[in-house]
DNA sequence: CCCAATATTACTGTATACAAAATATTGAGA
DNA sequence: TCTCAATATTTTGTATACAGTAATATTGGG
């Protein structure tokens, strides 16, 4: 629902903490479980607990902190159940949003969804970029498609839907062979919105989730994290 | 995201606040565009300022109501846009609810969709019972499919999903004819998903929200409301 | 009587204060 | 030394205070 990331020096402090705090748990600086202190939030951030409860009210929508009755906040930990549950719902939504794209995306908005993929290439191609920049490419370009399906609402799921999977989705692009098969599925992609073949764009994107699950839950697996 | 829907005597005052906004929003005793005044608010419900404002971040956040800088919240106001948004991906997520719903439903999950189905009936039957307890009783039929998908992450989103359109719902209850059909159409599903048949289902389901959607349209375009 | 400049008010955004509950600590007794 | 209860500390939940700004009312000139 937030979604003016341009920090203006009118945007009131709820927003600056509430995408400071969002920005420290996907990087992982706040671990799962690990409690949010109002007053010593507070004080790091050189605010007041009021714009910091704000901001948990929000993360707590948004999900990644979760409650504890007269415990105050705690970063929610993410359970192996929970990401597949995620993933269900993105396959279903993703697909729709590809469906949408290929009926709704403007020429302008097809230039921007190949200059996205060339920015997302160069990065790939660059030895030393790192996997913030990558993933930011990434998401970039998929924020092309959900741009062209013209469905606010859409958009904002899956936005959000993404967040809670950052932590690993940072995790398989550490893999370098997947990171250009990444590159592979974004041409593929782009090539059956082009010419608005739907069942063709439609398989790529379900390709492409299964592939990220797989990797998801291989990954998960290995660091036995619950 | 917040479900604990049992009002007990522990629950902060910013649920019980959140709950009721929400609630008067639903109902429209709230009308769009309203702006939310803290103070009169706070004296309304014989609280201070505080949880009130750390209900209109959630409420935020639910998409319920707008902040405008400087000028505090506002009762949002959806347009025929929004509303086809919200409807476009409901479609999609109810899909596969119901896919998923044949896959796991237990023995348990159908008996409690064929209760909810004869309390619907029942005050669909009953010429007094009123269009609020109506409602409840489709939202709780409904329920009962979500719940069988075990995907807690799909039931909050279809939940929240729901809420935006409460308005509307109301709406197209109000008239007998698409009341009686709601049963016939209910049958349908139980039948469907009982016998795990699930391109039947899938079927009903997007019938129903067709339906839904061609009364609802029809409804803002008789109202002319924007 | 109308309009513009100014004064006032009302409201949000932020900080701080206070009370109650949960947790940690301490110390006495077994 | 261990256990348990009494006490201290921390932390949340809520209320209130204060500052700055936007909206509104007021006043005075034309």
């Amino acid at each position: 629902m937030v979604n003016t990331n341009e920090i203006n020096e009118f945007m009131p402090l709820r927003e600056v903490v509430f995408l400071t705090l969002r920005k420290s748990i996907l990087r992982g600086e706040l671990l799962p479980g690990e409690r949010l202190m109002e007053i010593s939030l507070a004080n790091k951030l050189g605010v007041s607990r009021t714009p910091i409860r704000e901001a948990i009210r929000m993360l707590e929508h948004e999900g990644l902190v979760v409650m504890k009755p007269r415990r105050g906040a705690q970063v929610a930990k993410i359970t192996v159940q929970e990401l597949n549950d995620v993933l269900e719902v993105r396959k279903s939504l993703e697909t729709l949003a590809i469906l949408k794209a290929c009926e709704r995306m403007t020429e302008e908005n097809i230039a921007a969804m190949r200059r996205a993929e060339k920015a997302f290439e160069a990065l790939v191609a660059d030895k030393d970029s790192d996997l913030t920049e990558l993933a930011e490419a990434d998401v970039a370009f998929h924020d092309t498609i959900y741009q062209g399906t013209k469905n606010r609402r859409l958009i904002q799921i899956l936005a959000n839907l993404r967040e809670q999977m950052y932590r690993f989705r940072i995790e398989y692009l550490k893999d370098a062979e997947m990171r250009s098969s990444l590159v592979t599925e974004h041409k593929a992609i782009i090539e059956a919105v082009c010419s608005r073949d739907a069942d063709k764009a439609v398989e790529c994107i379900t390709e492409q989730i299964d592939h990220q699950q797989r990797a998801i839950n291989a990954s998960i697996e290995a660091t036995s994290e619950v």
